[in-house]
DNA sequence: CCACGGGTTTACAGCGCTGTACATTGAGGA
DNA sequence: TCCTCAATGTACAGCGCTGTAAACCCGTGG
């Protein structure tokens, strides 16, 4: 059975095209019974909009473009519900994209993008640095999150990672602890978040004049929890003393939190634990979970603002944008 | 600077668009010298094809759209990881709705759906019910998940909701426990999954001649980690004896960890603990939770291969199809 | 030598809607 | 009575690509 087209509704209602395109799309300047009739024509045809033709007519899609390393990541899939929800407050549908983390996704995501196909791209890429992302020429409306590539021609929406670490390392030495360790670094995987977090740990140590030595960083061969457990392990076998522990992410935490379980350490008691993204399941580990948390509603927001300017035709050099952050504080590293 | 279409690629190489498509497509019996110089024009005007165009000629868009109830659930965030790589590889793109189980916007995934948007939509609906699915007239291609509609005239995939749970309880009483209870039922919203899940727990129990009474069965006021602890909590409170649980899915395993943990019981030599989903954070709970494992990779290659097949024209009743399951067998609910 | 079939390329209409420009009409004010 | 402006509706080209049918040419077989 075909499909109801607007001519049809036009020819049944005897007028133009142009005219039930605006009774569609509630024009004003319609004289009133002309648009009860044309209304009541297309509800007894049971005319639906295609939307495809509408996009090729007004060379917009009503979509855009989510690429994040993993869709089942519990803090994407966390900020990526916030941007899908603000995106549908402001009209617009999410496709959405997983890249792995792979250079060749990550190039994909810009390079290969097709016309027609979205409007614009909010993309967190992990591998591709300033310069990469610099030099791709792509005219597709782009915001970055994330800590991986900053350049200075693209919009950029992150919380400020290095103030985040030294609030949370700042947190940790408030509760009288002194040896404070971060778990954990991938060795041959140190991401611009690894790097910033690293950096704000450092800054943090060294203003309190607290120790800081190499073997305070942990080593972890991937980013699993069991990878941060396995870190944990490893310190506490070859005697690493630590009191406190700033986790790289919630996945570290999770398995930092089963490793000094594991060992009968108490935490905080013994180990006060820092978490970081402040997920969901933060507040369901037994103890809860202390997470830096950034402040994931005003980073959909802010992204999907800039993104919509650009789509909107705004031109000019990248915007960087810092959104809040804040330490949640639960049992695992609580108030004094 | 206005786009590079078809035509301006035609003209600068001499030849017609059809000419130019059929280089696009890799089409056969194209001259090699031709197909050479077209490319080469191509490439150097740096043409990339639209894709709404396409779309309105073909009457195809490339994409599904995947509805779920919320995107960061984590069993709902790794169901749609598994669907968006198996659309990947079949050449689909993926569009992601979410739901939040309300009724309106569950009716919406499929009454109000523009022309034109996606080809198929991939739905798990919470609220809606077999009649009510059954009685949308609608033309778009669909295949269900979940347990909570199955019309006879809609494509459906799930697992056996109520053989899992028999196999789920029929491993607590193999460990020798003797009171499984079930945590929780949400008072006032009884899900299809939940009611399919209590069947199985019901049957196990009757078959095994095992105690089987209203107590056994918690109370939570919502589906959150929360709810499930206050259900498990309220129950120790009041003196319900209990030696294993079942736990409707891993969030409420996650609030039923906790709040046994807070209560002094050790799991899994006090209380047994099965979740359901086997989602990611069940290997790294304190201790790892046993869980009831849906083969989220069956479920997404049936269903994206029924909704394909729908979409490339099979008509006929609907299909249903049951995919395995098993039991994640860990710390929790361990083999005897 | 002719006919047929396959390789190769082109012409053109259509997919379905929107933006723009233009035509018409009526009301109000000078 | 005339002019101006706003309301109202329409005509039409275009958005960019694809499918289909037709034209042309070449090779092979009868």
């Amino acid at each position: 059975m075909p499909r109801v087209r607007l001519v049809d509704v036009a020819q049944r209602a005897g007028v133009s095209m142009k005219t039930v395109s605006n009774v569609v799309h509630n024009h004003p300047h319609v004289a009133p019974e002309l648009r009860a009739r044309v209304q009541a024509v297309i509800d007894d045809l049971g005319y639906r909009p295609n939307l495809t033709a509408r996009r090729l007519a007004t060379g917009r899609t009503g979509m855009i473009a989510l690429a994040m390393p993993e869709i089942d990541h519990p803090y994407f899939a966390e900020l990526s519900r916030r941007i899908a929800e603000e995106a549908t407050r402001r009209g617009y549908r999410v496709l959405i994209e997983q890249t792995l983390s792979q250079d060749d996704a990550e190039h994909a995501v810009l390079r290969d993008r097709e016309e027609g196909l979205v409007d614009g791209v909010i993309f967190q890429p992990v591998r591709m640095g300033t310069l990469e992302i610099a030099r791709l020429d792509h005219d597709t409306p782009l915001v970055l999150l994330g800590e991986s590539a900053s350049p200075v021609t693209t919009d950029h929406v992150m919380i400020d990672n290095v103030a985040a670490a030294r609030d949370a390392v700042r947190h940790l030495l408030a509760l009288g602890r002194t040896r404070v360790a971060f778990a954990a670094v991938v060795a041959d995987d140190i991401t611009g978040s690894t790097n910033r977090r690293l950096v704000g740990y450092q800054e943090a140590l060294v203003e309190a004049d607290a120790p800081l030595t190499p073997d305070l960083v942990f080593s972890s061969p991937d980013f699993s929890p069991e990878g941060g457990a396995a870190s944990v392990r490893r310190a506490i076998d070859t005697g690493v003393a630590f009191d406190a522990l700033l986790c790289r992410d919630d996945k570290f935490a999770l398995g930092a939190l089963k490793a000094l379980a594991d060992a009968g350490l108490r935490v905080p008691e013994d180990v006060a634990v820092i978490g970081w993204d402040d997920t969901q399941l933060a507040s369901y580990t037994s103890p809860t979970l202390t997470s830096v948390s950034p402040d994931k509603t005003a980073l959909a927001e802010v992204a999907l603002e800039l993104l919509l300017e650009r789509i909107g035709g705004h031109q000019g050099p990248g915007r960087h944008r810092i959104v809040p952050h804040t330490i949640a504080v639960r049992q695992s590293a609580p108030y004094r």
